[in-house]
DNA sequence: GCCAACGTTGGC
DNA sequence: GCCAACGTTGGC
């Protein structure tokens, strides 16, 4: 079993468009950058969870924990040329990106800001936390998966 | 809205 | 294969 970080900007999808989806049930598409695309691709494993993180937005953090229900497939968003992640280089015959299909699980009983998170020196390794990251689908080790929800009912 | 840090593109 | 130019991400 694997954990996760999965970055959405809540005025494009927020946990709160995934609760609403039936079965609260989306595809997690137009990821368009390769090493995000290996890590759904390669390992994310059905039944794996991961954190639904906001970014870009006015408090960027850990809102809630989704499950991976699907593991990946092609993401089909890249063959429409009306979609905006439409890829002219992926074609149905020979797909170049993939999404999995991720499940609500929960929303954290707080969230937790990527200040708060900062501040935690055990969570300095993070790839979430390290300098200049963009990567919109990470892995999280399980410590500090573990460390995280411990903060989610620590007093502050 | 600014801008640093990346990733990608394309000329050479 | 190098690298400048450009586009994007995302915190602030």
């Amino acid at each position: 079993m694997n954990y996760w970080l999965l970055k959405s900007e809540p005025d494009v999808f927020g946990i709160d468009h995934l609760i609403k989806m039936p079965r609260k049930t989306e595809h997690w598409d137009g990821v368009r950058n390769y090493q995000a695309r290996n890590f759904m691709r390669d390992s994310m494993k059905k039944g794996d969870l991961a954190f639904f993180y906001h970014s870009n937005c006015k408090e960027p953090g850990i809102v809630g924990v989704v499950r991976i229900v699907r593991e990946a497939y092609p993401d089909h968003t890249a063959f429409d040329p009306k979609c905006k992640y439409y890829d002219p280089n992926s074609e149905p015959a020979k797909p170049r990106w993939f999404m999995v299909d991720v499940k609500y699980d929960r929303r954290l009983k707080r969230p937790i800001s990527l200040k708060e998170l900062k501040q935690q020196t055990t969570l300095k390794s993070m790839k979430l936390l390290q300098r200049g990251n963009r990567l919109s689908v990470m892995p999280v080790e399980k410590s500090d998966w573990d460390h995280i929800l411990k903060l989610e009912t620590a007093c502050c």
